[in-house]
DNA sequence: CTGCCGGCGTTCCTATAGGATTTGAGCCAT
DNA sequence: ATGGCTCAAATCCTATAGGAACGCCGGCAG
């Protein structure tokens, strides 16, 4: 490969152990991310290849376990194609899925919660309210990073690893959605007092009230975005 | 590759618009449902490729796709592994991750239930009564695919495919479980009124107590194996 | 006898080549 | 002008080859 920079890791960290799958696969999560890949556009392996300077074989690999995020669809013989902008009903799905799964964990999470974990969780609030959110897209990117990363915290402090595998398949189409959503940040200052009232919960020990607060956390988001995204 | 068997996959079915990844994937599937690859055993990608008289590439693929089940798990730059056998702990974690989806998964069935859907679970309840369950090992796939399905299909009469994909993941899971956990078919009367009950609930079109009876039957399936397999 | 070490086989990992399939454009007949 | 057909480029899919790392085993020095 002509850049040295991608073996880099290889080479500069012999005890990386990461394969050049394992880059591509977060390549390609960061586009998809970023909206570089927009969805509905062919996710060509050739040309994902030349485009990071690999063969093709990594590029398949990463594309097999994307495809089990739910990110990318593949039609055999097709190719690989980013899935499809979410419709309302998808989102309707989405949030009746959350809702059966993130009030449990935040009851887990509140009963099993170590101090380190709830540290994090403050800093992840902190965060939501000291994010710049008023300029361009990108610096979205950091608002819309600790939200994802709050609720990650809550499902990892569930110690659950069935749960935290069920919550991030969701995890990753929330952040999804959030980015392609067609709805700006126009909420912050009322889902940033929702998180903060989870938190509470967890800081004073109420597992039963940190579940509702989620309940409640998740029914505003859905309903705030089914209002603010009539479209159809 | 000399022989040349392996094409006829291939030439034979021309419309079966499956490639061979797939057809590694299912057979990687069966052969660790078949107990043929044990708990903790190697998975090398060259020999299952000579095994399958595939080449390495849609063996990696296959296994890619594995892993995301958590059938398989993978280090990097020192291959594959079969997950190892549940701990009482990773149980435990099992049981409480069905029992925030499953009950969800039964009271939305119950609501959206199609007349195929609900002749589809009777006949997988049928099947439960009927599969023979005194004999050899063998002899109990058949009661615990009826097993499977049940819950299957009652997560796809749900209508959420994110629901859907978070029991998907989940029920491998509990499909291994019921293979090497180490209990035989011990409870199959208590099991299958467990099961009658959410299905009287169904046909009742009783969504609440459709949802409890799913609750009592994972809570029971948890008592009786935790009761069963004291071994830690 | 014990600990170190160097060769050797196995395996993973990536790259490259070639066959098979789909798609789109261009041409011809109606 | 339009529908159908042919051809060619692009793409997917699989196979094969080679480089690199890991684990094992026998030999040798202390």
């Amino acid at each position: 490969m002509a850049d040295p920079s991608p073996s880099a890791a290889r080479a500069g960290f012999p005890v990386s152990r990461q394969v050049l799958a394992d880059h591509v696969y977060e390549a390609l999560l960061e586009w998809l991310m970023d909206g570089r890949l927009e969805p509905g556009a062919a996710v060509s392996i050739d040309g994902m290849a030349r485009e990071l300077d690999v063969s093709p074989t990594p590029v398949r690999e990463a594309l097999a376990r994307l495809e089990h995020t739910g990110m990318v669809r593949r039609v055999a013989l097709k190719g690989y194609r980013v899935a499809p902008v979410f419709t309302r009903e998808d989102f309707a799905e989405l949030m009746e899925a959350r809702l059966s799964i993130e009030p449990v964990n935040a009851r887990l999470a509140c009963s099993r919660m170590t101090p380190d974990g709830l540290d994090a969780l403050k800093q992840a609030v902190e965060d939501l309210k000291t994010a710049p959110r008023g300029g361009s897209f990108a610096e979205y990117r950091s608002y819309l990073e600790a939200d994802e990363r709050f609720h990650q915290l809550i499902a990892a402090q569930a110690s659950n690893q069935f749960l935290l595998a069920a919550y991030n398949t969701l995890g990753g189409q929330i952040q999804r959605f959030r980015l392609f959503g067609g709805v700006g940040i126009t909420d912050a200052e009322q889902a940033i007092a929702e998180h903060q009232a989870v938190l509470d919960a967890m800081i004073g020990g109420d597992p039963e009230k940190a579940a509702a607060m989620m309940v409640d956390h998740v029914e505003k988001v859905r309903g705030r975005a089914m209002a603010d995204a009539p479209e159809d």
